[in-house]
DNA sequence: TACAACTCAGGCAGCGCTTTCCCACAGGTC
DNA sequence: GACCTGTGGGAAAGCGCTGCCTGAGTTGTA
């Protein structure tokens, strides 16, 4: 960490007192020439405020900005999980609206659990960030439910503003996705291309988006006269290997006339695909298959997979327009979009 | 955002003054009992203290605790794509460690854009986080370096800690990846399995990575007995669709004998893939493939893609373990593995 | 009883910045 | 020339918190 012959002491970083001193004038007219308020300020100063600035390398200490304007630019985001390519690609819109406002992201993962959760929000109420953010849906009912209630409405009585993305409760602002009107589209656009019969595999922690996007398929399928039965629907993990198991466990069973397995998320249509290609059948030619999300990967997969798009990234720069007040992005659901691939080719 | 009976007048959060009036006790009792300083506080006081904060919804303010302090619990972190799987992960694993160091992570992205890069830099310093995380190579010398080289040192000379994940410049701490010995390993696994003749797809801008896989996996085909023409190196954009570009350009121009394609990173391998597949060819079959990275996806292609394996969380946890001055963490470049699956099929 | 030695609550001075408020001065008007 | 108005620099009061310092009260010892 040598540096030649420049000095690396650590020293104390420049104070706004120093650039002032540095520039022969008062501390207000220094504060006034590096940010800009609504005073004006003599141009020989302010050049000479600045250039003092350079001189001394200073960079204005934000927190003590936040303290004195009783207000920060900071918005935060709480995901379930960072890694996975859905909140990943919610959190890249996030700070990229973000970023058009000049506000910057602090981003949590919550691991989906409750209990942390509420821990987060607690410790990032804390921070007075001007917008919270929270991502992921989560079961409906649980018991840690009211205290986040509880914290959420106290940082909102103190001017703070919360969005949630993908879940509706405790009235706050929320950003939804049209998962039964996607889900309504894919089926119909599947019973149009002759499918008649489905299984379905499903997550079973009664999120919102599982319940909707199962219901949403249900009614397609009723309007575009394919069938579900009952027993065709398989309740597993909504992960990858959730989607493994419950395409191997309807195989074991016998498909029984299964034409087309609607997985209630990419990464579970993902591992549905290896499962019937291990069991040494053909995704596709054997039994269609389509997913909903669209994450990258889905077009990346053989066959590429049928899906229904959600605009991630859209969403995420919806959140934080809608936090900031901008009230058009109050509308309704995210639209969403199918995309028919060769997971699922037409049955003539 | 209505709430029946329940106040929500925005009013200003409660202070410690606000919780030190409640209890009936002096500021500075508040302010030991609810973060706990080095001095004792009579336990009566101190519940006294504690419900008086709960019952206030009292949350410390975060800025005026780091003012008054002098220091941060916040840790800094800049990626080049937040949405990219490679960076992502990282992400995840920065925040799991910070998670465990009661830290918070600020994240921004660079849009691998040197000049933002700069511009983002300059901003967080004024954070005063604790740390810095620099993640994503970048090439080795350009216009801005200079600057962001005054602007990371005056941070450093001011008590923050900058760490580089992949990327070694400016005489800073450093978590490097062992791409050289990768690839190494991995020609040898492959010219080990029978293969002699040698395609690669790299990317174009002299990124560290690039150049050091390209020149691990050269040195690797030497001790091997596998052979690599240099017109048999095609540069393209180091992103999915630069790889199917690369891969396209080797199709049409003839394979010429060439039995694997070694692409530098896996997202480009799976473009190569397509564009293999497209060309109505069988990867693995008429034309084996590698890649580098070992991204979540690597596995889910069909066939499975043969890559070496970059513990990416790993790589964050250690960033910030290095930067908190966890000397084992400072130890030499991350080991990577070469991991084979079918899109490189044993040559007998 | 007197005094030393502790213990621990409270007072208060900052931390670095913004933002009134005050005031000096320049220019204009009658 | 007296007065008013507008302009813009500087002094100073906080913002919410921590941490040093003071001093009151308690216990222990001779």
């Amino acid at each position: 960490m040598t540096d030649g012959g420049i000095d690396t002491r650590p020293s104390r970083p420049a104070t706004l007192h120093d650039v002032a001193r540095e520039a022969g004038v008062s501390l207000a007219t220094a504060s006034r020439s590096i940010n800009g308020s609504t005073r004006k300020v003599n141009d020989e100063f302010r050049e000479r405020v600045l250039q003092a600035a350079a001189r001394l390398d200073y960079s204005p200490n934000v927190p003590a900005q936040a303290m004195a304007r009783g207000t920060t630019t900071t918005v935060a985001l709480l995901v379930a999980d960072i890694a996975d390519p859905y909140f990943s690609s919610i959190a890249a819109g996030v700070v990229a609206e973000a970023d058009a406002a000049r506000l910057i992201v602090t981003m949590t993962a919550t691991d989906r659990d409750a209990e942390r959760e509420l821990e987060f929000v607690r410790a990032l109420r804390g921070q007075r960030p001007r917008v919270m953010i929270l991502a992921g849906s989560r079961p409906t009912a649980d018991s840690a439910e009211s205290a986040l209630g509880h914290e959420l409405r106290a940082y909102e009585r103190a001017g703070g503003v919360v969005v949630l993305i993908g879940r509706n409760e405790l009235g706050l602002r929320t950003v939804l996705v049209d998962n039964a009107g996607g889900a309504v589209a894919l089926a119909r656009a599947l019973t149009g291309i002759g499918y008649r019969r489905f299984g379905v595999l499903t997550g079973s922690e009664g999120l919102l988006a599982e319940v909707d996007r199962l219901d949403g398929f249900r009614a397609g399928l009723e309007a575009g006269g394919g069938s579900l039965r009952d027993d065709d629907v398989v309740r597993t993990a909504f992960t990858r290997d959730g989607g493994y198991d419950g395409m191997r466990r309807l195989l074991s069973r016998g498909l029984d006339g299964i034409e087309l397995v609607f997985a209630a998320s990419d990464i579970m249509a993902v591992g549905a695909l290896s499962a019937i290609r291990d069991a040494g059948l053909t995704p596709g030619a054997d039994v269609a298959v389509a997913g909903f999300d669209d994450i990258p990967t889905a077009r990346d997969v053989t066959p590429p997979l049928t899906t229904v798009r959600v605009p991630l990234e859209a969403l995420g720069r919806r959140a934080l327009r809608l936090a900031l007040g901008n009230s058009d992005a109050a509308a309704r659901a995210v639209a969403t979009e199918v995309v028919l691939r060769e997971s699922t080719p037409a049955r003539t």
